[in-house]
DNA sequence: GTTTAGATCAACT
DNA sequence: GTTGATCTAAACG
């Protein structure tokens, strides 16, 4: 499962006339994992349940993120695309972001990278491998296993401790890592119904 | 019960 | 100012 991660970095995932290569993942252990979607199996995280390579696109914020399925098919793993380099398409993808000032920041966070590919709700269950408008292509050259650092995932607040977060070092486009606030907390349910003073 | 939309707020640039 | 596998509430089946 962590290997599939470690294999997504630095292939080229197209989308919607911009292409860019992958620098940051994070790998979400479906139904053994909290912090993934498919921990509770619900006709929404089928998809990860289903054959591997294909597009998994849940909305955030407002954002959308992407995530591609690994498999096997019973564990519904799959493996958030955190951040990339634009590598083709770099016009497209300013257009996309304009708030980006840097071009290191057009695909910087996953909600950033899915607005610089224009992958939308629309693009969920995509075959990757189909010629289709998001593509995921292998790595043009083999990464040195020595340029892939590892960490704890970002901004989860469930199973935060995982190490499963995986970027290539030396590139300034893979963002810093930042701990959810709230996370390794008890989860303490009983609401204190603080009435108004 | 599940899914979607909006609010929230600390860390980042 | 921007971002975000969070959180809550409302709509749906």
């Amino acid at each position: 499962m962590l290997t599939r991660a470690r294999e997504l970095l630095g292939c080229h995932l197209v989308g919607h006339g911009a292409t860019v290569m992958i620098t940051e993942v994070e790998a979400y252990d479906g139904v053994n994992d909290p912090a993934s979607h498919a921990f509770t199996r619900t006709p929404r995280s089928e998809i990860m349940y289903g054959p591997p390579m294909r597009l998994y696109v849940y909305r955030l914020h407002g954002h959308h993120c992407a995530n591609v399925v690994t498999g096997p098919t019973e564990s519904a793993s799959a493996v958030l695309i955190r951040a990339g380099r634009i590598v083709d398409g770099v016009d497209t993808a300013r257009e996309r972001r304009l708030s980006a000032r840097d071009d290191d920041a057009l695909a910087r966070g996953p909600g950033n990278l899915t607005q610089a590919l224009g992958i939308t709700i629309e693009d969920l269950g995509t075959d990757l491998r189909d010629p289709s408008p998001v593509t995921l292509r292998p790595a043009g050259a083999a990464i040195d296993a020595a340029r892939i650092l590892s960490g704890p995932r970002v901004g989860v607040r469930r199973a935060a401790e995982q190490p499963w977060r995986f970027w290539l070092a030396d590139e300034p486009s893979v963002s810093a890592y930042r701990r959810h606030p709230r996370a390794g907390e008890a989860n303490s349910s009983s609401s204190t119904s603080s009435s108004n003073s």
